[in-house]
DNA sequence: CATTAATCGAGACGGTACGTCATGTCTTCCG
DNA sequence: CGGAAGACATGACGTACCGTCTCGATTAATG
């Protein structure tokens, strides 16, 4: 039986040994995370342009049907990536303002730098907000994923606010963006502070509160 | 077999009543601005995703060569496109930063909000901080094309600086930076605030220069 | 900006009723029967420079991927389209080099010609001929392909040598040459005999093998 | 004055120290001469498929207008390349076909390979062919370009004719293609005999007059 | 001598084909 | 059935050439 190969020979047609298979009528976890990793080394390695749905199957060995299953577009994939980084942080309670949200900041600043030795999330979260402004659907998922972050924050300002620390001038919304807008900028420009500004940041931002 | 053509003989096509032609060894601006008044109407009639250089092209009458010879790349386009949308704007003299302030604002926001009917130079803007992220060579042609404004900018906040309505202890990059933030993160989520905002925005903006 | 493409999500066009989809991965014969029988209209319609790639991708629905997947370069599409004319022939037997000659070269030129309403192969070879001289590639699919054919030139000659028709004087290759070189110099200047000449043509030729 | 240069910079503008410039309302024949060289030397060095106007103009260093209006298309370029070299040859008169044909084409074939230290014309030639075929105008300027020689030929059968050495069964058209096709067919497939084997063809070729 | 007219190099122009690449859908075969 | 593999149609990308055009300069012939 003829075997139609393409014009160009020599490639690799097949290395299946060591594929991973079905593991039956369920989603594989090794697959997922074979996806997410290689996604991310993608980024980091060639940035964000190199991020394509083709180079990712290839580099986890994952088919395209596989891919679009699970994650119905890229911004999908980046947007699990940025879940997967979300791990625990509990309400930090330093009794000011300024503590609170230098804990608050020094914590996102880590993982937008990746000071960790993971995935530097700046890089994607830069492009999530670029993105979600052209897809309603992503910049719900972006709201839902950000939830409890911005609920911690919310509850930073509040207690600061019940402690007379932010100007009853200022709405909930307004306060919030106060304290996002500038690192949100910098994280934009491409000129994040190295871990031990933070707290100099915060006392740039913390008299647009008074 | 690349480059084998047999040779067309009086077969132009060529409907070139209309099209317009070189006027010699130089640029003609006609074909620059036909390009940009396509590109601008594309991006306002389809979305920014209609920007496709090919459709360009052909809204334009104009060549792929031509376009690429003076945008490199789509980004170089919409670099244009802002730079186009930049005309002078006096150095506003209130006398009060707050002042200045707002003056400048207020029309930065008209331009990304599109104001006077043109077109929103937001969106572009948006994308534009995104790809320089990737593209060193536009993040400079970004950076000089901002020149302008930013002297401005600087100006505005050197005078208040003389007048002591800003603290010591900010640094002139640093003011710049909280002066742009917020109207920036604000242009990010899609949250600009409307053309009678200005005023408060800047009132929230404005003590953390104090 | 190369790589940019903003996320379309469910505005795909893909008018894709009647399209020819993928049958797995391998290679779909439909794909390359409509892409072959595209190539064989546009030449036979519009003549040898209308086959552009391009042409041949809109008229057969087929992709510009799939295209270039299987067929490299405009010559080796000639080259499937010239390989695909040459059904089996038997080995002529009529016990003299004349009439062997004759039936070979009766049956070559048809094709040439393309008598039997298909499409006229001489132009094609010329064509061949020409690009193969500056291409290497091409050169060596092209000698694979009239293995074959010229297997059975050599088992002709062979037997007529064996009856003492060709003189011993003449090496194997430039018997071959002397059969073919005549037929091939009246394709290049576009004097073809016409079907009943065969027989007077082979008469001109065969004083030479004696 | 505003001086639009194309985004990418740094290229060569203007050497224009040693340009060749008009010599007034004429032809300029250096400028012709350092066209047809410089397609002489394309066609050399990188094969016909690197023979663009544009490449030729650039190698001139002429202008494209300059280039069409002496060579209207690329096939008068070639043809001028081979009217160039042809110089005269007296008719050969050795008493015997034999002679007169070896003293032809040892002629003709040391052109092709460009023996004596000028450019081959077997690759134009055999471009030529291809190209007579799909182009009218310029299979009638071969022909004229070739009357000369063909006369030659022509000349040295009549006279073989005359000898009783070329069979009264063989037509004048018939019998040149007999001498031609050989040479012909082996400049096709890239097998040019050396120097010294020109009697060995004519040998091969002699017994098909008879 | 001044004007005219044709020539020159240069290169921008509107087009078109090229060959590459990513998208998202599809089908097969294997486990 | 899930998963790897990869072919498929589509269409944008950026490059290269085509043949036409306009420029500004140069220079011989003309007035």
């Amino acid at each position: 039986m003829k075997r139609y190969v393409p014009f160009r020979k020599g490639e690799i047609v097949s290395d299946a040994e060591n594929a991973r298979a079905s593991i039956g009528a369920r989603r594989n976890p090794e697959t997922e995370a074979a996806v997410l990793q290689a996604a991310a080394e993608l980024i980091r390695e060639q940035g964000y342009a190199a991020l394509t749905m083709e180079a990712v199957c290839k580099r986890a060995r994952a088919g395209k049907a596989t891919l679009y299953r699970w994650w119905p577009s890229k911004a999908h994939l980046l947007l699990a990536l940025v879940s997967r980084s979300k791990q625990e942080m509990e309400l930090p309670d330093t009794g000011t303002l300024r503590g609170d949200l230098t804990a608050y900041l020094d914590d996102l600043l880590a993982r937008w730098r990746g000071d960790d030795g993971s995935m530097p999330m700046g890089p994607l979260v830069r492009v999530l907000y670029v993105e979600a402004a052209d897809n309603a659907e992503l910049g719900a998922a972006l709201l839902e994923e950000r939830r409890d972050r911005w609920q911690l924050l919310d509850q930073i300002l509040t207690a600061a606010r019940a402690r007379g620390e932010v100007s009853p001038r200022l709405g909930a919304e307004r306060a919030k963006q106060l304290a996002m807008a500038l690192p949100i900028y910098l994280l934009m420009i491409g000129r994040l502070p190295a871990p031990g500004e933070t707290a100099a940041l915060v006392d740039d931002i913390l008299p647009s509160f008074a």
